[in-house]
DNA sequence: TCTAAGTACGAACGTTCGTGCTGAGAATAG
DNA sequence: CTATTCTCAGCACGAACGTTCGTACTTAGA
């Protein structure tokens, strides 16, 4: 049973490496040689690291779940509930994306589009982590509803599915088409989607 | 019949089957030797077809193509420019979502997010067929426009921008998550974005 | 009927994939 | 110091990959 005592900092390096790439190229493209290659080191020793292709995916997926939440998520929770949560969150949300944290844009668009129709341990993985995404999203709206900041007629998991289409279709058109424009016009969905400060209409 | 190219009926039979593998596993995880077994014929008869793997993406991107005008493009040109031709659009293309046109979803979400970040002549056919895309809906738009349906100051590239993204990700969202109300999520959105009839504020 | 063209086949090429096994060398315990 | 443990590189395996090749079989035209 290979895999756990090794060095932790030599496996994060790895999984590091691992989550740009399956960015680029998925988690299929993601061939354990290839990155042994990379980093340097034999593919066995790497290998050892995980004992399966599959746990190097899944592994790759939490490592990849700790940038996101360092990045979007965490810097979010620092601002108040209410609609400068929400706006903070889909702002940290396309910095990271346009800022090329992961170099193939987000990499759970990646990996969803990917896993989103073949079964398995990856894909429930993938899967997972949208939820926890979406309904963190819904969350953060439903509070700033409860606030009074927004229509209490507001259904959060609607608005939150519109919130994460604009994001999202921003990191697919920049990818694709090299479009920086294509952040902007997100940004200027969501302003007008949801208001920047405090409406006069609360309960 | 000599001198003929070969067979275009098997041909197009291989190409269909070709975009639905590709829709459910991607134009990387379409394998030669699967789509032969798949199909009954020995795997050197089938690359005779094509002659390399590259080929045989783009000839399953064309294929992709005549089947998603046919099911999305042409029925809405039969509805006269304007509001209902934008509906007509987002409609027929939800219903191609929901329908399962192609087993793994829409074909060019699946293809332009894995190749979306690798540069090559199968990259450059999806960004072609995208932009057609997003310049038709555009197009549609701005009819709607000029024929006083919308607001004059209606940017159609910025609208076209958030249509495509509330359809993209009701796809992603039905297949990832196995939610039907993904489609209706996204039909809430259009109709509260998009009036249903002319308004009264033309110009 | 004979010939030429052309299709589709099985076999095999070299490469890369994921995955085991083995053995050298470093680290550690007594 | 030796003895034990752990890590990683090297090598080999079988399978699958895209691709090439030689060759039966089919068919059109002379």
């Amino acid at each position: 049973m290979p895999g756990r005592p090794r060095d932790e900092r030599t496996r994060s390096v790895i999984l590091r490496r691992a989550a740009d790439i399956a960015s680029l190229d998925g988690l299929e493209g993601l061939s354990i040689g290839r990155l042994a290659t990379d980093l340097g080191v034999s593919k066995s020793g790497l290998f050892g690291y995980f004992g399966s292709k599959e746990e190097l995916q899944l592994a790759t997926i939490r490592a990849a779940t700790a940038v996101y939440v360092e990045e979007v998520v965490q810097p979010a929770l620092s601002v108040p509930p209410g609609l400068g949560r929400v706006h903070r969150l889909c702002e940290n949300w396309l910095s990271y994306s346009q800022r090329r944290v992961f170099p193939g844009g987000c990499f759970f668009f990646a990996v969803n589009a990917e896993f989103d129709a073949r079964p398995g341990r990856v894909r429930d993985a993938a899967v997972a982590a949208s939820l926890d995404w979406t309904r963190f999203v819904a969350r953060a709206v439903d509070d700033a509803r409860q606030l009074g900041e927004l229509a209490v007629d507001t259904d959060p998991d609607q608005l939150a599915f519109e919130l994460i289409a604009f994001m999202e279709t921003a990191n697919a058109v920049s990818l694709l088409h090299d479009d920086p424009n294509a952040y902007e016009r997100a940004r200027t969905a969501i302003r007008r989607r949801v208001p920047l400060q405090k409406s006069s209409q609360g309960a």
